[in-house]
DNA sequence: AGACATAGCGACTACGTAGTCATCGTGGGG
DNA sequence: CCCCACGATGACTACGTAGTCGCTATGTCT
């Protein structure tokens, strides 16, 4: 067991102390079923001792396949791209492939190429791109598959795919028709970076409920998902005492807002209804508790990968996956009937 | 560029394409001295026009060396962790490496070891734990070398190196102190799960504290990292009158200790004091804004894998970094003196 | 009983790269 | 003017695995 014998152990020492030849001994670790119940069990037996591994530099070499994936994310702990990444990495491994990350900024204009070539340098079998921002300059040129979280970002490779949310699943749009329906004129907005294709839609659905409920629409603000910039916009929004419902893109932004309009002292949800996006976990936690949407991540990440691996097993033979409802809205404590 | 042709280019076509060996090739992609300036060139373009990039698998079944660390880190998308594991990240793109992730749980048993293999099979050249857990059963054998980032965890490993925090630079000592200089006459814990190192090492401070200071030292109540657990664990706390500083292993569960507190009438910091650990971005923003510890996350991982990777290149002369001062408290508005 | 299928296994080989050593030309020192 | 050092390059090879094909022994069917 792991001797200080220098090298590696490699099949051809596993194949000589059973006395089989290495061919039987790839056999056994690619459970081909021509291979003698007893000789698998003196295979295993030689492997264990010896600490053999399989090396998959080597069958990656030879088959071309390196049971890795590789995943763009945000480049900063925001939570919804984090609990991304996990739940990723949990369904990858269930399905024995492992995850290479690489992280983009937004302030980093060249970042998410840096971050994709990054990944095929190393070698992936595809890349996933969780949190897809546009780019300006030259498309992007990826030359695996692409899973596409959401959005169909613009990339040019051998193959996008890509999960969708389902029709009318749009938690933006649901988030600010339930304000409406609530009895308020109208609901302003902070919105995400917009190069973030998840701010763009948010903010898109946004303004298209207000459109068809009649409702005025307000310039929407924009912030950078972090709590700092929902605390500065909240307070040019709590200056206005015509604000009362605000919707941010993220519940960082929205936390920051609930802060500014605190020290404005404007009354939450009494005077200003405020709601979030992602449900991070303290949103609960918060006072008032924030009303905000929640998604299914593991659902998501689950999904997407059962189907690019299917793409890249069979790619005549993968059906995508039907529009996933990841969104769910949860109302909490800081959002109310407008008091007037 | 990227012919449907089917096969990914190697070096023995750009070699015939520039009319070299594809040893020569192999030279310009390794920076190698000994090629004219001339022949760098020519190769370059050819590679260029070709769509070359080297094959990495190929390239480590020769060297034994993959440039791939593999990163243990935790299942949940806490701050802290992913903070932490963004910054590994940008500092090993920075050196030409990349990062494979694994997470582990702390509701699974067998996870760490789990984790830890998914990586070894990947082929990685040393692994980071980033947040180590204890386990209770065998020890954990891996057979690259290991960083810790704050802690020596029991691992059976060919080298352990870690990055460790400074002498007196133990931030959670630095809150306790700091609150009972204020005048509280003892502080009150909420430790996070004790097989977590971080967990214990903050809890043995604070308690080490109030030790130093002639202070009662309350039971530490133990929690799970999540607001939920900080909001339960402070219901308890609100209850009891003695009460009036707490300390929290970090700052998800402080903002739910903030919220019982809340709820059950007491004033913050008028009547209680709280502080936090870890400064998530919205420790600032939540009402009071937290007093917390920020950690210098790129910091310690620039440091921790230039010392890694030093010591992959040359194990003789790779010099421990001094112990790091990566913590700093940042006082808010959460703490003030005892009222009485 | 003879033709034939099949299970079980091994020999040989390619995958793309980098280490080793050999080769060739060229210019400077003796 | 010759030898040698040195710069620049190529031929050959090993790394560990899995695909292909072939071989042998043991049935099985007619």
């Amino acid at each position: 067991m792991t001797d200080p014998g220098k090298r590696r152990p490699g099949g051809m020492d596993v194949a000589r102390l059973v006395g089989v030849s290495q061919k039987t001994v790839s056999r056994v670790f690619n459970n081909e079923p021509t291979v003698s119940e007893e000789t698998r069990e003196r295979v295993l037996a030689a492997a264990q001792q010896l600490g053999y591994r399989p090396n998959t530099a080597a069958r990656a070499l030879l088959t071309g396949r390196h049971h890795r994936i590789g995943v763009v994310s945000l480049g900063t702990a925001h939570f919804g791209p984090s609990a991304l990444l996990v739940a990723l990495e949990r369904a990858a491994r269930r399905i024995s492939y492992s995850l290479t990350v690489a992280t983009s900024f937004e302030d980093d204009p060249g970042g998410l190429k840096a971050a994709v070539d990054n990944l095929l340098v190393q070698g992936v079998d595809a890349i996933i791109l969780s949190e897809p921002v546009d780019e300006s300059d030259d498309p992007l040129v990826i030359d695996v598959p692409v899973l596409a979280l959401g959005a169909t970002p613009e990339v040019q490779a051998p193959t996008v795919l890509s999960v969708r949310a389902a029709e009318g699943g749009d938690a933006a749009a649901e988030v600010t028709r339930y304000l409406l329906e609530l009895g308020h004129r109208t609901v302003h907005h902070i919105a995400g970076p917009q190069q973030w294709w998840a701010a763009r839609e948010r903010r898109q659905n946004w303004s298209a409920s207000l459109v068809a409920a009649n409702a005025a629409v307000p310039d929407a603000l924009t912030g950078d998902w972090t709590s700092r910039s929902g605390y500065e916009l909240g307070r040019e929004l709590a200056r206005d005492p015509e604000v009362t419902a605000i919707f941010a893109a993220n519940d960082e932004m929205a936390i920051g807002a609930l802060r500014s309009l605190h020290e404005a002292g404007r009354q939450v949800p009494g005077d200003v209804s405020v709601a979030g996006f992602d449900d991070i976990p303290i949103a609960a936690y918060v006072w008032p508790s924030l009303t905000t949407v929640s998604s299914d991540n593991a659902e998501l990440a689950e999904i997407g990968l059962r189907y690019l691996t299917d793409f890249l097993n069979d790619p005549d033979h993968a059906p995508p996956p039907p529009p996933q409802h990841v969104h769910r809205m949860v109302i909490r404590n800081s959002t109310a009937r407008p008091s007037t």
